[in-house]
DNA sequence: CTGCGATCTTAA
DNA sequence: TCGTTAAGATCGCAGC
């Protein structure tokens, strides 16, 4: 016979049900954050994505049994009699898998009264007679029946192959008598009974010797065990009938032609959208989403009579949707690339200024365009709307115009409306509420090479959509997000907070605060002399060198060489823990704990603070210039980061020592304004707890207050020791702590600390009440809100799940109060800001620490300066405790504190 | 080599 | 099981 002109075609058939099992089973559990599982669609798509990049199929089809009894109950009721209905869990993710199955653009079959087994033998059995070649995608062994020259096994999961060869090599058998083994030993998975006694090792061998079952039975005398001899007889009509029920039926009424098992490709938009509900953000980066742009009218303004005319349009408009390239993250050192803007829906415009590479055409001069346009950019009626505008804005300002006007953050919008979400980025908010999916930043930016550009580096061509789409869209969230925000009632939160605090934070971070890199230095250089010498004496103790610096190291010298005794293990059970508690604990008994403790305490001082900060600082302003992150916490507070400079250490003198090298500017002054005690004071405010109100409008010391009422003694015979216990239970008690830590933090037995706590809420009966209050109002609402409308969802809060249930109940009382304490310094440095401005002092905001803010004054501002923020904060809000604020003045942040 | 979870420490 | 909210360093593993 001659050679076909061309090598066979070669034809996948996937079984699908057997992996929706082993998915399901192999990981145990996997849910999105709505609580949905997803371990089985998860696995699933992972052997589907293995098939299609390992093997590129050009045809392909997915299989699944079809619900209800099949044939083969009709010969044997109890088969597979053994399996548990399938749960629920598994059961709700078929859609999603078929859904899947789907978006790759492979055909899905199922028959009722057929497995998926019937369904790919019969195919498999045609497209061989066909002439394709034909892989059956499965890790079930019972298919190798089915093996032929033509017809093979892989699975995906263990990238297994089987094929005639390997099955003769392993078992010894041709593949078609694989099926004769399952008739002799049966099947303990489908409940197929086969012979007793005889499993799958007798069977091969029998089969061996006699070629298949008939053989065996044609041939009885000559089997030599009289012990099989008389099973195989007493169970013959058995044995044939688990043949049958484990031969796979290639006849099946199945009408299926394999050219329409075409694999065209993957559907990545479809995708995309199952893996966004999903949340498989890791997966969904395989199938990146080619953006419809079809319908839009993106423009490029290259020349000056373009720029013009863009200049009319935007000097008629109400509103306007800004967005700026840049080449950096960092708006203190980006370069201005382009702007864009969008006025109405899928219009926009690209002006780029800065694009810089080989072949690059001419565009228009930077300094230029930014001189044409202040007049729309510093117009306040003319309204910005951003993604994220305090970035936009500083850059801007940097180049020269700044901006008037700013009425809307996409990205603050979308926290507002969920803190709790972790990402507020434009494609997430263009998913989630647009239904939308945007060219990508990496799709925009990656060359040919596969290597990320440099946004100056993009060619115009790809810019335009890109950045066109990014203020398209930024304006359509924002047609979208107002109403949302209405509906929440967070309009005037977003208007007179959040808004107003934009462009105070873009000060405070263009600003920046001086460092003293010079002292930072001298601080590096002493503590890794320090760092050594303890580094030296660990080793001696240990016996050992060993990496201190290692967790898991640690452990292993600790309990194992040394033999310490085991405190406790990890969060997750699976190594010794050797935190500061546990050190603290060993320290009486060994060396090495205690200077473990200093090892860490100096390494975590030299790397996180001193050198970190080191080089952050900015060359040209000598300063570092932190960003303030409007849309991070779940509770409303601001963070810090790049550095962080709202956990730099104060309790410890080594620590204060990095305090020292903040300065402020020659001859000027640092003033640090502190709300003392300000959640206690808001639980005071909430809960109208009398004796709480009346501790703080008689300014007394709240902790040792607390103490008195607690050990039921006078406030004059509260020693210190009493007065640190009481300010544990104080602090505790807007954590929601219960008796089980109190007792491990203050070294008390887990009664003592019950016996506190009662004591605690029943001399401040108002605070238990609030608290009950609060979590039934949010059992209700399902949330938790602040004094100024600030909302935090809890979809645990009527969980069944007691763990669960509880940590909501203690984020509804603690963002009540954590959250209006954000609430208020936030009103208030928009005051403050406002106040200096309106004065024309001179004097800057630098930081914002939670319940503190840090000025720079020059020394003629000082006095007015101390007393008027001090007025605004005390002042921000009315309250039932008087608000207080603790002024600190000094040379460096650690004196000012 | 990169990304990511785990562990640990710093602050309010 | 067991007190909130963050950022960040380092280790060590998994996957490329």
């Amino acid at each position: 016979m001659p050679e076909p002109a061309t090598p066979p075609k070669t034809v996948y058939l996937i079984d699908g049900t057997a992996y929706i099992h082993r998915a399901y089973h192999a990981i145990r559990s996997l849910s999105n954050s709505k609580g949905f599982p997803t371990n089985a669609v998860f696995g699933f798509a992972r052997m589907l994505i293995k098939l299609m990049d390992d093997k590129h199929p050009e045809f392909a089809a997915m299989f699944f049994d079809s619900r209800g009894p099949t044939f083969r109950h009709d010969m044997y009721p109890d088969y597979k009699a053994n399996r548990p209905p399938m749960n629920d869990d598994m059961a709700v993710q078929i859609p999603y898998i078929k859904e899947l199955t789907a978006g790759f653009n492979i055909p899905v079959f199922e028959l009722p009264g057929y497995e998926a087994d019937d369904l790919i033998g019969t195919v498999a059995k045609r497209s061989a007679a066909e002439g394709f070649d034909v892989v059956m995608v499965t890790g079930d062994k019972d298919f190798m029946q089915l093996i032929t020259g033509r017809i093979t096994i892989w699975d995906p999961m263990k990238d297994e192959a089987i094929n005639r060869e390997t099955v003769f090599a392993k078992h010894g058998l041709e593949p078609p008598q694989m099926l004769d083994v399952l008739g002799l030993a049966g099947d303990a998975s489908d409940n197929i009974p086969g012979v007793p006694g005889i499993g799958p090792k007798t069977a091969v061998t029998l089969l061996q010797t006699f070629g298949s079952m008939d053989g065996i039975y044609e041939h009885m005398d000559r089997i030599t065990s009289k012990i099989q001899k008389e099973k195989l007889t007493a169970h013959k009509e058995q044995a044939f009938l688990s043949r049958e029920l484990a031969r796979i039926n290639t006849n099946s009424p199945i009408d299926i032609d394999v050219s329409s098992f075409r694999v065209i490709g993957p559907d990545n938009a479809k995708l995309a959208k199952i893996f966004q509900k999903l949340e498989f953000r890791q997966l969904q980066k395989n199938f990146p989403v080619e953006s419809d742009l079809s319908g839009k009218q993106y423009h490029a303004i290259l020349d000056e009579r373009s720029l013009s005319d863009l200049i009319d349009r935007l000097s008629k408009v109400k509103t306007v949707a800004v967005d700026t390239e840049t080449t950096s993250v960092d708006p203190m050192t980006a370069k201005l690339v382009g702007l864009s803007f969008a006025v109405k829906p899928h219009e926009a415009f690209y002006i780029p200024c800065g694009h810089d590479y080989p072949g690059a055409p001419a565009q228009l001069d930077r300094a230029d365009v930014l001189r044409r346009l202040k007049p729309v950019l510093e117009n306040p009626e003319i309204h910005k709307i951003g993604q994220n505008i305090k970035y936009d804005w500083a850059v801007l300002r940097r180049n020269g115009a700044d901006l008037q006007g700013v009425a809307f953050d996409t990205m603050i919008a979308s926290y507002l409306i969920n803190p709790e979400k972790r990402a507020h980025n434009l494609d997430q908010i263009a998913r989630d509420f647009l239904d939308h999916h945007m060219i990508s930043y990496e799709q925009a930016t990656t060359g040919e090479d596969g290597k990320m550009k440099n946004f100056s580096q993009v060619e115009i061509e790809r810019a335009v959509p890109y950045s066109c789409e990014d203020a398209d869209i930024t304006l359509m969230a924002c047609e979208k997000f107002a109403p949302l925000l209405a509906a929440q009632n967070l309009t005037r939160l977003f208007e007179t907070v959040e808004m107003p605090l934009v462009p105070v934070l873009m000060r405070m971070e263009m600003t920046g605060i001086r460092v003293d890199k010079d002292r930072l230095f001298e601080t590096s250089k002493h503590l890794s002399l320090q760092l050594a010498q303890i580094e030296q004496q660990i080793y001696a103790v240990a016996g050992e060198e060993f990496n201190i610096q290692s967790p898991q190291q640690m452990g292993v010298i600790l309990f194992e060489k040394l033999k310490l005794p085991v405190q406790k293990k990890t969060k997750k059970k699976t190594a010794y823990s050797t935190d500061v508690d546990v050190l603290t604990t060993l320290a009486d008994l060994h060396e090495l704990p205690a200077l473990a403790l200093r090892h860490r305490t100096l390494s975590k001082l030299k790397s996180t603070y001193v050198d970190a900060l080191f080089d952050l600082v900015n060359p040209e302003t000598g300063r570092v210039h932190t960003s303030f992150n409007q849309t991070i916490t779940a509770t409303g507070r601001l963070s810090s980061s790049n550095p962080n400079l709202q956990n730099i250490p104060i309790r410890t003198e080594e620590g204060r020592e990095v305090r020292r090298a903040f300065i402020p500017r020659d001859g000027w002054s640092f003033v640090s304004l502190d709300y003392s005690q300000i959640e206690l004071r808001l639980l005071a405010h909430y809960s109208g707890d009398e004796i709480l109100i009346d501790a703080f409008q008689n300014d007394e010391d709240i902790h040792t207050r607390t103490a008195a009422e607690v050990f039921q003694a006078l406030p004059g015979m509260i020693t210190n020791d009493l007065r640190q216990q009481a300010k544990v239970i104080n602090f505790g008690i807007i954590y929601g702590m219960s008796a089980f830590s109190l007792a491990k933090e203050l070294h008390i037995s887990q009664k003592m600390a019950k016996t506190y706590i009662d004591h605690y809420f029943s001399r401040y009966s108002g605070v238990k009440r609030f608290i009950d209050s609060t979590v039934e109002t949010s059992r209700q609402t399902g949330m938790t809100s602040t004094e100024l409308g600030r909302i935090r969802f809890l979809p645990d809060i009527n969980s069944q799940n007691a763990n669960l249930r509880g940590f909501a109940e203690r984020n509804a009382v603690n963002a009540k109060i954590q959250g209006t304490a954000a609430d208020l310094i936030k009103l208030a440095m928009i005051r403050v800001d406002a106040a200096l401005a309106e004065k024309g002092l001179r004097t800057a905001m630098l930081l914002s620490v939670h319940d503190e803010i840090v000025l720079e004054a020059p020394p003629e501002e000082m006095a007015v300066v101390k007393k008027m923020a001090a007025d605004i904060m005390e002042n921000v809000w009315a309250m039932k405790a008087p608000l207080k604020v603790s002024v600190a003045v000094g040379r460096d942040w650690a004196e000012a504190h």
